[in-house]
DNA sequence: TCTGGGGTCCTAGGACCC
DNA sequence: TCTGGGGTCCTAGGACCC
């Protein structure tokens, strides 16, 4: 028996949502984000469509800087809850299909399938299944093919090179669409890219490699480990060093029980009175609070973040004496933490994070 | 172009205890 | 007397991802 991670990817998820019921938007540069006014400020594009991609716009930019690049624009509103249902209407499809399911986001799971020989195109075979059925949902997927997830999820990013690519034809080709990576071309296609490329190396980790004299994932996976575990610790070290062999989990993580759950908001305009921080930090941790409690949860730690308009951010936190479901609890606890900050600048931002304690009896 | 929101996991250091 | 070593709990901070 051999062991496949399939990585399914849904393409430009949320405008794609959005194509469901505004078809007459297919193939327009759509982006969603905020209220869907490009001139409100501090808000940012969620997601845009292949032909607003064209124009440079991209997940994490300015509302207001995605107008200028692309002022013809359509702008949408972000309705998490529509693409919540949408998301939730994905995996059961999934769920449908031989293997198990690890959900790792809105558009994004894990499918682990035993099949029979190494040598057989079975996993390809069902990559385009899989694509088939999604795409009777009005929805569109790339699918990586590995021997573990992570290879399994570098391999999505080959199937949707072209879509990458930006070019016209992304729109109606969003990539090749299946794509396999295993030991046998981890090598060859990925041995010369940065670590970068991936999956868990970020531009923080990459710096401090590069003082290593590690630039690519070659280099990576020629490293000294011992060197690798004094710089980034026990775990992470050797943990890196196996990703540059492209060796990875094969086992499939469900369910996952959320650990936490938060709430914040970057305020349009700084607060400068102490008690709009009050009243912003009453109103965050009431709502994370009332979500714990309906999720069948207790508080167990109370987090409250600040970031000020100089853009510095911190967080504090308490453990509580003991697990609760007391909104109030929360919420003065919150109010406690809030004031454990000094408080003497605008502030940009507030959050309240509840981390989950044990299950009440 | 002044930089969202919601998560997860890891590391380091201090307190405290034996 | 200036001096141990391990284990655990707790908080702060960093990094990454979608």
């Amino acid at each position: 028996m051999t062991r496949w991670l399939l990585h399914v990817d849904l393409d430009q998820f949320q405008a794609a949502v959005e194509f469901r019921r505004h078809p007459e938007l297919r193939g327009q540069p759509v982006i969603v984000g905020g209220n869907g006014n490009p001139e409100e400020p501090r808000k940012v594009v969620s997601c845009a469509s292949y032909p607003a991609r064209a124009h440079g716009v991209r997940a994490g930019m300015p509302l207001r800087a995605a107008l200028r690049v692309c002022p013809d624009g359509v702008f949408l509103p972000q309705d998490l809850a529509t693409y919540a249902e949408a998301s939730e209407e994905i995996m059961t499809l999934l769920r449908t299909f031989p293997g198990r399911v690890e959900v790792l986001g809105f558009d994004e799971a894990f499918l682990a399938i035993d099949t029979g020989a190494v040598d057989t195109d079975e996993p390809e075979q069902l990559a385009g299944e899989i694509r088939s059925a999604i795409e009777e949902l009005g929805l569109r997927c790339a699918v990586g093919i590995g021997d573990n997830k992570t290879r399994a999820k570098l391999a999505t990013g080959f199937a949707k090179a072209v879509g990458k690519s930006g070019d016209a034809a992304a729109e109606q080709d969003a990539g090749t669409g299946i794509f396999r990576l295993t030991a046998d071309n981890w090598t060859e296609l990925m041995a010369h890219r940065p670590t970068t490329a991936l999956w868990g190396v970020g531009a923080r980790i990459a710096k401090r490699m590069s003082a290593l004299g590690i630039a690519t994932v070659a280099d990576l996976a020629a490293a000294d480990r011992e060197l690798l575990a004094k710089e980034f610790g026990p775990n992470t070290g050797p943990y890196l060093w196996v990703l540059g062999h492209g060796a990875g989990d094969t086992e499939i993580a469900e369910p996952r029980e959320p650990v936490g759950h938060s709430r914040s908001e970057t305020f349009a305009a700084d607060l400068t009175e102490r008690s709009e921080f009050d009243a912003a930090v009453i109103r965050l941790a009431t709502q994370v609070a009332e979500e714990t409690f309906a999720g069948g949860r207790t508080a167990g730690r109370i987090g409250v973040t600040v970031r000020t308009s100089t853009f510095f951010t911190r967080t504090k936190q308490r453990k509580l004496a003991h697990p609760t479901a007391d909104v109030d609890e929360v919420v003065q606890t919150a109010l406690q933490v809030l004031h454990g900050f000094e408080l003497d600048r605008p502030i940009r931002l507030l959050g309240v994070r509840v981390e989950f304690g044990p299950p009440s009896e």
